[in-house]
DNA sequence: CGCTTTTGACCTGCGC
DNA sequence: GCGCAGGTCAAAAGCG
């Protein structure tokens, strides 16, 4: 650690250039040394700063002491003036050495500070390196590991159908969703086995999505590319599922009719977070219109709806209440998936929240798709040690993922889901260029891929506060100690997530978000 | 003037 | 069939 009294020298000249920076110190140093000629027994703390002065000032700037006098002579002069035989002045003398003293501790502390800040972003930017280098590393190594598991699991998936299908309930529509989820993998699997490295780059890059459910609708559509509805304005299909059943059916084979009540219910999954906020909407990164409000019942509190705006036909809905027993709590409910790319507000933690839930729903973890079945909301937490962070819930027509960060900074098992520690003090400035500005869900594949491959449910998340509300990245160092206690990375959190579970329509139906029928309110997510 | 919010009406699903 | 609750629409009002 560098001498405090450094930083001092470091902060001016950073800032003004360094022959000012000498004016600014001499503006002490003259002050000081009139002062020590004044009077002879000066106070220990104003001896120190003339002493650290002289030191941090060193020899080369000794000859600026006498000319940054020049701007303050007058003072002094009348100080020395006034001073002799004046025992008001004095002590007046006296209060001002102490003012200039604070002056002299406070920018000290601000140098410090500064310094400390500068060489925390060469770290940062040293360990963001090192971890590209290793994350891309890890996804090589990941892919080659997911394709021997993806092989060794169709046997199992295809087993357990005939099981499935004779399920009824919400218990069925749960294990529906996880079991799509898994065979959502070994899709996956398969389809990164058939594209080379360069092809997975270049859908880093830009090509949408490989979230459980579009890879899910993928696999639909080849089965039943000619039997889906088509009563949406461009012809695509419909986002749909949402009506699949009570719309026509598209076939009926069973298998498709089980996979479009499926597809209806993944695409149904809401994320749901519960974080205390005194707002009355946690901005998460991207822009939402109200459009109605209801009072719930067994709420006191309204219920207000809203939708995304950033993109004309976004399906985006989230819901926001406050909770009936704690009304500092606020619950937000995501809903649905953006058809546009999210700003790097919204895409800073939906990189690493989608991990999440990628990681979540990857089926992984042995007692999730028990727990999913059997319980309205699972009490087994989803990350091992976050028993209350993120749970599944399956009373509901649809999954809901709830993420309870309610929990004080220092208590919550937060850092399980985003440690900023050291260990991951990456952020979103610091990511990869080629990384910047695309779709979540491919970053999510990334780590994600990369979580699942480490067995690792532990996600990381840096993001900082100013990203969450959509302003450049000013400092890192402050990054950690803002998320954990700022409820707008819980939403950030939710919207990620949420992006990752319904995340079906940028290839097939992109364009179909028809602007509020009646009737698709619901099916265009 | 354009966008957002408000708010009552309307639609749909579901339970009885 | 009816009532209830959730969700959405759309006209009116508010706002910058």
């Amino acid at each position: 650690m560098e001498p405090v009294d450094h930083h001092i020298v470091s902060l001016v000249q950073s800032s003004d250039g360094i022959k000012r920076v000498v004016n600014e110190m001499d503006f002490f140093a003259d002050d000081r040394s009139s002062k020590q000629h004044d009077k002879a027994d000066d106070d220990v703390h104003h001896h120190h700063h003339v002493k650290t002065e002289s030191e941090h000032h060193g020899a080369d700037q000794d000859d600026d002491v006498n000319t940054g006098l020049n701007l303050l002579t007058t003072n002094t002069a009348s100080e020395k003036s006034s001073v002799a035989g004046d025992g008001i002045t004095s002590s007046q003398n006296l209060k001002e050495k102490q003012r200039v003293n604070q002056l002299a501790d406070v920018r000290a502390e601000l140098g410090r500070i500064n310094a400390e800040n500068q060489r925390l972003k060469l770290t940062l930017n040293q360990v963001n390196s090192n971890y590209y280098a290793l994350q891309m590393h890890l996804v090589s190594l990941t892919q080659r590991h997911r394709n021997r598991i993806a092989e060794s699991s169709e046997a199992n998936t295809q087993m357990n159908r005939p099981i499935e299908e004779k399920t009824h309930g919400e218990g069925m529509a749960a294990r529906q969703f996880m079991d799509l989820v898994q065979t959502e993998t070994k899709a996956e699997n398969d389809e990164l086995s058939e594209s080379s490295s360069e092809d997975r780059c270049q859908e880093l890059s830009g090509s949408p999505g490989n979230t459980i459910v579009e890879s899910m609708e993928r696999r639909q559509k080849n089965n039943t590319s000619r039997n889906q509805r088509e009563d949406t304005p461009e012809g695509l299909p419909h986002p749909a599922g949402w009506l699949s059943n009570k719309g026509p059916k598209f076939n009926t084979s069973k298998d498709n009719e089980q996979a479009q009540q499926t597809m209806a219910m993944i695409r149904k999954a809401r994320v749901s977070v519960r974080a205390r906020s005194e707002a009355s909407m946690i901005s998460d990164g991207c822009q939402w219109r109200k459009y109605g409000q209801k009072m719930a019942k067994g709420n006191p509190c309204p219920r207000a709806y809203y939708r995304c705006t950033m993109a004309t036909g976004c399906p985006v809905r989230k819901q926001v209440q406050r909770c009936a027993e704690d009304r500092t709590i606020l619950v937000t409910t995501y809903e649905g998936n953006h058809n546009h790319p999210l700003p790097p507000a919204a895409m800073a933690m939906a990189s690493t929240t989608s991990a999440a839930a990628s990681t979540l729903l990857s089926g992984s973890m042995p007692s999730a798709d028990h727990g999913i079945m059997n319980s309205n909301i699972v009490p087994k937490g989803m990350l091992p040690g976050s028993p209350n962070l993120i749970t599944l819930s399956a009373s509901a027509p649809f999954p809901t993922v709830t993420l309870d960060l309610t929990h004080p900074p220092n208590q919550r098992p937060l850092h399980q889901l985003h440690p900023l520690s050291p260990n991951w003090p990456h952020n979103i400035s610091s990511f990869p260029a080629h990384l910047l500005g695309h779709p979540i869900y491919n970053q999510s594949k990334l780590l994600g891929t990369y979580l699942s491959s480490q067995g690792n449910n532990e996600l990381p998340v840096h993001l900082s506060q100013n990203q969450m509300q959509g302003h450049p990245m000013v400092d890192t160092a402050a990054t950690a100690a803002a998320i954990t206690a700022d409820p707008n990375f819980t939403a950030a959190l939710v919207a990620a997530i949420t992006s990752i579970i319904g995340n079906s329509h940028r290839d097939n139906s992109g364009n179909n978000n028809s602007t509020t029928s009646r009737n698709t309110g619901d099916n265009n997510t």
